[in-house]
DNA sequence: AGTATAAATGCAGTTCCTGTAAATATGCGG
DNA sequence: CCGCATATTTACAGGAACTGCATTTATACT
């Protein structure tokens, strides 16, 4: 299946054709200075082309590959023995990153675009916020595969939600130093690295 | 400074006309369903005076008073002698919501209606983003006045981001019970109850 | 009462985005 | 290769959010 037909080769050049043209615009003229229409005139499609593909005019910067972790390695999550919930998450977290991430020039251009314009990293937030729903719910399946339920723990929800806070915290981090340093760092690294972090910050408190 | 002025009764008077209209309509029809002409119609106002009170469609919802800490409660958090961020933190923001909320019924409505509407939630979600940076700021200063150092901790800005997002977990479940139990806990309740849940969480982990 | 200042409005125009139908390109069975 | 099914692109029309600017109306101040 999805053997290398043409129109799928088109297709995916025309999507690259126009994320490049959005990036490479914004990169010199700041997103808000930006309209749809320059990156339809700059990668030669009509306006209703570029929002079958994406939607929305942030869709083209933020909306990219969602890199979602593969049911396996959810699975793994839910079911796993470890002792650690922020470990384990954010493990999973860091390897679904590592692995899927194609074109790491395009992410770096990403990456630095979002974290220049104060209107990109707002939309990037709220997509973040979505996503971390998704992984309340892995935790919410995890804490009931070890047999918490809500009837002892009526907070239990809110209990996976800081839970994903803090790795979503620790992930944001992981990847400032992973792009500082150029992707170089290993899936142990980061995790290693992240976890004292967390570490520090909850041991050194004296509770009220 | 400030009194009681035809003016400025005039306008508080057209503003939370035109909130408590749109608030109605959403209630009723959702929030995509509402357009600024239709609340405009509702509250007997021009478009253009809509958007000179609210600046945005969003606005007239999640923008409400910005219910800041005053400088001398951020004052007592900086230089403050208590041993817990986490519960210096979670103090302060209780205590700036709970004395400075003035209409609890718009205020329940309000955030009954962000939490029914996706569209809404990914706003509001967006605007504390925003508002946690400034709280990342004050961390950092307290960070600071007991002299700790960018020096010495090269990662202090990323402990002080994940202080906030804890606390502002933390707050969010405060929230949710303050609104459920019609807002008769005191602070002191709601610091207690929320900060058992923090200590429940980071003390049971197993580190890697 | 008369004037400075603030607030509200009308109007034109830009931008993002959607629905719909027509045109164009690709895939596929004969 | 031909013709048809399906996918992709496009043009067009229009809605809704939002901004700038000039003008009118209401409040304040002396």
């Amino acid at each position: 299946m999805s053997m290398e037909t043409l129109r799928s080769r088109k297709r995916a050049a025309t999507s690259q054709a126009i994320r490049r043209a959005a990036v490479e615009l914004a990169l010199q003229q700041g997103y808000e200075n930006v309209t749809v229409d320059m990156i339809c005139a700059a990668s030669m499609v009509s306006q209703r082309t570029f929002f079958n593909y994406f939607g929305s005019k942030e869709g083209v910067y933020v909306g990219a590959e969602k890199a979602m972790p593969t049911p396996e390695l959810i699975q793994g999550f839910v079911e796993g023995k470890g002792s650690s919930v922020f470990g384990d998450l954010f493990s999973m977290l860091a390897q679904t990153i590592v692995s899927t991430e194609p074109d790491l020039a395009l992410f770096q251009a990403r990456h630095q675009l979002i974290h220049q314009s104060p209107e990109l990293l707002k939309r990037e937030k709220a997509r973040i916020g979505e996503v971390e729903e998704t992984f309340v719910r892995y935790v919410m399946d995890r804490f009931h595969f070890q047999g918490r339920t809500e009837e002892q723990t009526p907070d239990l929800e809110d209990e996976a939600r800081m839970v994903v806070s803090l790795v979503s915290g620790a992930m944001r981090f992981a990847m400032q130093k992973w792009v500082a340093g150029n992707f170089t760092d290993t899936r142990e690294e980061l995790v290693r690295s992240a976890s004292s972090l967390i570490q520090r910050i909850t041991s050194s408190e004296h509770w009220p």
